[in-house]
DNA sequence: CAATGTATTGTACTGCGTAAGAAGCATGAC
DNA sequence: GTCATGCTTCTTACGCAGTACAATACATTG
């Protein structure tokens, strides 16, 4: 946490960067292109904690400042990064035919989110800024919105179902990407972890009670040996997400879980 | 970003800081609780960015390290602060009376919530760790499932819901303060940016064609003057997931956007 | 009033993004 | 082949973060 001097960043030069990338290679090799795709393969690797500038020149084999020119700053090269992979995001799937089911469409984009999320961890920790769309970001955001047109739903309600489903989906994975995490690196199990904090936890709980969240919490746990579920909430919200638009365009869609 | 040394914290001792804050006053009048109010009117304030323990300290009138023995490290403090603004989530409304309508209810949540985020701005921005409920959490977390409770959902399928619910609303207020912060930062209005921007955004994407994308776009800058309305895409998804869950409970609720 | 233990402070370490200027290298002109 | 030109790359240094560690100031007890 707690940002270093981030200088605002020139937009125009970001559009630069995204939509025509220098090719030219110079002297060392190399290029925007090239810098994006080791800064992303460490930050699949490590997280984006360990996504420092020094970090992606040592493993390039260069100096530091040797970047600056090709990406014009850190928070560009998070822009970069993240179009690029946003790229990706249905390049290893064959969508279903458009003449298909709705639902399945809708599915299909959810899941693709969902790998695409767990495939690069840190794209839920970046915070978006003034979105400015690269080719990667604008090619997604065209097939997903194909997958809603000629529902009867008007181009602004497409895009904010659009935005419904991705929200679920994102929230699900920052929060099960934030557990895997905690779990990695305190080296201890959720058992364990709960053994050592579950009985302070109840003294310290005594005299407080909660009947419905103490019952609700106890279910959890038997069904999921968690405190928290959150892939479970987010297939039961497009679930019932998907049902809410069935009812909406008249579609009469049947709630599949 | 990239965050620096972050001893892993005791789990233990953030249970004691939540549940037995130390009231005892000691010379300077530090307690974890006025440290915890400072840390969050700056935060209110100038953003978590701002929030270094040297600030708070500062803001306070002691030396950096006095505040060491009340909060365990700047990653506990961020739970406490968490936990105190969770508890004032409904403090300040009068609920719907439980006999009423389930859609009011969970209006009610939507929007106690939405206000929350607005107030407290920084609550977007804290990637939840391992979660160690306190007071405040468990008391929210209480009050918001017994307005789903007896609506004939499982417990799990309550929790799932409300996870859905609250992740709608916490993507929208994500979304809606980010561009807040760009706006202003930036000095440039939108109509600025955009025009600023548009040109070369323009001529970059020359030749590649977004039909849909380009329609969609264009309806939604028409309708809000944005590329993109956080809050109606809130509203409109959570009138969807309630639509959903009337047609899982068998209650019939009628979308009303 | 002295002794003791804790609350507080000062100093220092490491690591970050990046500004500024020095140095290195490829290229074209003669 | 030699050399000036101009971009590329590297070195150095600044400011600021969290916090470890040791020294100091203070309140309390006898």
């Amino acid at each position: 946490m707690a940002k270093r001097a981030e200088r605002p960043g020139d937009p125009a030069k970001l559009i630069g960067l995204l939509w025509r990338p220098t090719e030219a290679v110079s002297r060392s090799g190399l290029t925007p292109k090239v810098i994006t795709r080791a800064a992303i393969a460490l930050a699949d690797q490590e997280g984006i904690d360990a996504l420092t500038i020094r970090r992606v020149a040592g493993d390039l084999g260069v100096s530091t400042m040797a970047l600056y020119p090709y990406i014009a700053g850190r928070s560009e090269l998070l822009e970069l990064m993240l179009d690029a992979v946003a790229a990706e995001v249905y390049a290893h799937t064959t969508p279903p035919a458009q003449a298909g089911q709705w639902r399945t469409r809708i599915e299909h984009i959810a899941q693709a989110n969902w790998d695409h999320h767990m495939a690069h961890p840190w794209t839920v920790d970046i915070a978006a800024g003034r979105p400015v769309p690269g080719p990667g970001v604008s090619g997604k955001y065209e097939t997903e919105l194909s997958a809603l047109d000629g529902l009867g739903l008007s181009d602004i309600e497409m895009d904010q179902t659009l935005t419904a489903i991705l929200g679920l989906v994102s929230n699900a994975a920052r929060e099960t990407i934030s557990l895997r995490r905690i779990r990695q690196e305190s080296s201890l199990t959720d058992t364990q972890w709960w053994e050592s904090v579950g009985p302070s936890l109840g003294k310290a709980m005594a005299g407080a009670s909660y009947p419905v969240a103490r019952r609700v919490a106890a279910s959890l746990g038997e069904a999921t040996g968690l405190a928290t579920d959150p892939e479970g909430a987010f297939r039961f919200g497009l679930g019932m997400l998907m049902d809410g638009l069935g009812t909406l365009i008249g579609a009469r869609g049947r709630h599949t879980l």
